[in-house]
DNA sequence: ATAGGGTTAG
């Protein structure tokens, strides 16, 4: 991007900026209609515009939160970093900065932008602000700083400004310290803490023992996880879902009935399996080649109490069209449209390409509408090349042949809207 | 209302 653009796009900000942040009195739309939209939307400009149409902005924190992140997440990906200071140092002038969790949420939208300079800058703030001080600023602070990759400065950070502003740092605190040194490869370190946690009275969580296990079994240390899991079993701190989770992460890649092992473990001891553990046994069963097995592991999901997320569609999707079932995988893409969750490029460049090579140019083409409908535009735009290079652009204007050929046959071409309703139409 | 656990194959 030339510098002149930049300049031009920040200064258009300056303005956008400070209307979406100040003026409530253009508000037409609520902020979960306005979720779904700035879902839809790539282009930071028209983001902001969609965030300043909101009138019930910070109503819901959660809901405002990710908003705003999501705007900064879009500026960040064009490194568009004065447009973001400029957006969020404009919510200063907001009435809320005197909360806690708004003041907070401008430190952890910085720390998305990887701007961690200006995240501590806007805490060492909040006396001039009026903002009162505990430990959950300090630990959003916390979280910026280690999301920033600057984990020594999370332990000088949890060493000085508890000491400085007169509090005490909890349970949370701990856990970001802790997930500092299990990044730089110290979970040694990491155990040391304990020690402390204990002599001070804040609570060992399993949320602690699970970014050490973790981390132990990242550096192929099994014994010493098996250590720590025995720990935090003898402590009564657990496990939980989380903590069998990255257990059964670890075994995942020897055979499917170890890992069904550990879900009916789970189950017995009372806690619920979740998707996460799931997506596990089915990534499992695919990857041993067992594809009713897996694709019955989906079906029961919603049986079991819990949705299909992106990570299912992908992993299925992807592995049905490593064993040809292309017709089978085009029927679970369309169920990821219908809960908007729809998977990657390279995914889907499989499946269309499966798709064409079994001659469903109507499934094939009705894909490439949602895809095209879904995607970022430098992402449709590949996504047309694609199509040209498939042969799929000429189906729809001159090959009816093709069309006839495959066994859906009877829909025309042309027929615009009903490819559009068979698109949407799963439910 | 802030901390942990995942997502193909190259």
């Amino acid at each position: 991007m030339s510098s002149s653009i930049a300049l031009r796009q920040a200064r258009h900000l300056t303005t956008a900026a400070a209307a979406a942040a100040e003026s409530a009195s253009a508000a037409t739309i609520s902020i979960s209609k306005a979720k779904s939209k700035l879902k839809a939307e790539h282009d930071p400009d028209k983001a902001l515009e969609i965030y300043s149409s909101v009138s019930d902005r910070y109503i819901s924190p959660l809901s405002s939160r990710y908003a705003q992140e999501y705007i900064v997440k879009r500026l960040a990906k064009s490194h568009r970093f004065s447009d973001i200071e400029n957006f969020l140092e404009s919510h200063k002038n907001s009435p809320k900065i005197t909360q806690e969790p708004f003041l907070s949420s401008i430190i952890r939208s910085y720390g998305v932008a990887r701007m961690f300079d200006h995240a501590l800058k806007i805490y060492h703030q909040m006396d001039d602000l009026g903002t009162p001080r505990s430990a959950i600023s300090f630990n959003v602070l916390l979280s910026a700083c280690m999301h920033s990759k600057l984990y020594d400065r999370v332990a000088q950070l949890f060493d000085e400004i508890p000491v400085k502003y007169g509090f005490l740092p909890d349970k949370v605190s701990y856990g970001v310290l802790i997930r500092s040194y299990c990044e730089m490869g110290l979970p040694e370190m990491a155990m040391e803490r304990f020690k402390e946690m204990e002599e001070k009275g804040v609570e060992i969580t399993a949320v602690a023992f699970t970014t050490i296990l973790h981390s132990f079994y990242k550096k192929g240390k099994s014994d010493e996880a098996e250590r720590v899991w025995n720990e935090m079993v003898s402590r009564g701190c657990g496990p939980d879902v989380g903590a069998y989770n990255v257990k059964i992460m670890n075994i995942q890649g020897s055979k499917p009935e170890g890992v069904k092992a550990l879900i009916e473990e789970m189950s017995n001891a009372g806690l619920k399996p979740d998707t996460i553990s799931y997506n596990y046994l089915m990534t499992c069963y695919c990857k041993n080649q067992l594809m009713d097995e897996a694709q019955k592991v989906y079906e029961d999901l919603k049986t079991n109490g819990c949705n299909p997320n992106a990570a299912t569609f992908r992993t299925l999707i992807f592995y049905l069209c490593k064993k040809g079932r292309f017709e089978t995988g085009y029927k679970v893409f369309r169920e990821s449209v219908s809960v908007h969750k729809i998977p990657d490029f390279i995914t889907l460049k499989y499946l269309v390409e499966g798709l064409v090579k079994k001659s469903r140019w109507r499934d094939a083409k009705g894909m490439s509408r949602t895809v095209k409908k879904k995607f970022p535009p430098n992402l449709v735009k590949a996504w047309i090349k694609l199509e040209e290079d498939l042969g799929l652009a000429k189906v729809e204007a001159s090959d009816n042949a093709k069309v006839e050929a495959s066994d859906n046959a009877k829909v025309e071409a042309s027929d615009n809207a009903k490819v559009e309703a068979s698109d949407n139409g799963v439910q």
